[in-house]
DNA sequence: GCTCGATTCAAACGAACGTTTGAATTCGTC
DNA sequence: GACGAATTCAAACGTTCGTTTGAATCGAGC
């Protein structure tokens, strides 16, 4: 989470956790093999989660289509709970996934791209569902910016420290970001689609 | 881009620009201060780019607040204008841009910092006036997701191909992009405040 | 209590890194 | 064309990296 994949040294890791360096690959076969155990130990459960959650508030519509808050809660809510597990990483872990978002190390696209797809999958057909008038492929890069704002959000503070003077008790409380945060993405979803001449502005100039 | 800073070596950099290793520390003095003077070359003049044409528009605006998606428009034409200039490295430069957001090395986050720290207070006064509705707090906080999902979105197409199975000429296509984010920001922008007891619904679990 | 597979350990390996060095070369100027 | 500063170059420096090695240690089962 501090240094990024490359930048974080065996050694450094090795001796925080108080065991010999050759552990790592002999337990685990490789540097690139422990990431990837780091990350699914808590991210597969989260996404299951997340899956579960989402089913959950389906049965309890009794197939009547859900509201984007309601979405949007089936995956804050286990990010949420794993931020609040203070015992098991807790917030640092969401900073570190939110950090694996941009390494650009193929292995780890390639390793996250795999634990997202099913549950990608399974929300923009819930997205789609309850909002039946934005295109498909509108519809599309709308989770793309969620999923981006979202990553970047649990990233971590960092970039706030630019934007703001915001209270640092509050700029770690997780819970009310994503309570600032749902709203937002909610509107920015049920926005109306931009049309084929829509955006033009863009490109006009003083 | 494609490797992150630390992946990088001088090595690859100085074989690709057919000059000898050594040119760098002669020229730059690091490897860091390359990096710095990369970033440095075109974020300086797109911000200042930004500054300006924020400043246009609220001259013809002649003390009407301006809309949510003008302001918009003032942070993305500049960003759209080093897109299109392929000559200069074009889309690679933002998605390079994108990637150092991410970048935990302190020295590329105090850079950032000091590189936005202007142009993030004259166009948060902006969306101030723009949307007096919203408490100054709650304005910082979605001038943040804004950023996020900006600087996320120009990083690069990576996570499209997890989220949706998108043609990869439109993926590319970063005015089409922008199109898209614009009113969903905009949209997100002008939400209303959630009230204290909102949100609530996060953590009533079924 | 001995045995044998599993684990831990200190040490070393080869490779790659950013940087430095000092000689060779280029280039503008008189 | 010769001088001096600026630049280029091949080579090496010292460090750090992930990984491997082989001996030492541990721990359950007979």
């Amino acid at each position: 989470m501090e240094h990024g994949f490359e930048a974080t040294s065996l050694r450094l890791i090795t001796t925080a956790a108080v065991v010999n360096l050759a552990a790592v690959n002999y337990h685990f076969g490789s540097k690139e093999e422990l990431f990837q155990a780091v990350l699914t130990r808590r991210l597969d459960p989260m996404n299951q989660d997340r899956m579960q959650l989402l089913s959950a508030y389906e049965s309890a519509a009794a197939g009547k289509p859900l509201t984007c808050e309601k979405i949007l809660a089936a995956m804050f809510i286990p990010a949420l709970k794993l931020a609040r597990d203070h015992e098991q990483g807790g917030k640092n872990f969401l900073r570190l996934l939110g950090r694996a978002y941009a390494d650009p190390a193929p292995f780890i696209r390639e390793f996250l791209s795999s634990q997202y797809r099913e549950m990608i999958a399974r929300f923009r057909a819930a997205f789609s569902r309850a909002l039946p008038n934005i295109a498909r492929e509108e519809l599309s890069w709308r989770l793309h910016f969620v999923m981006g704002a979202l990553s970047y959000t649990l990233a971590g503070a960092d970039m706030l420290k630019i934007i703001s003077q915001l209270q640092p008790e509050e700029a770690t409380n997780d819970e009310l970001l994503l309570k600032r945060l749902a709203p937002f993405l909610a509107a920015g979803l049920r926005a109306p689609c931009a049309t084929a001449d829509d955006g033009q502005y863009l490109f006009q100039e003083a």
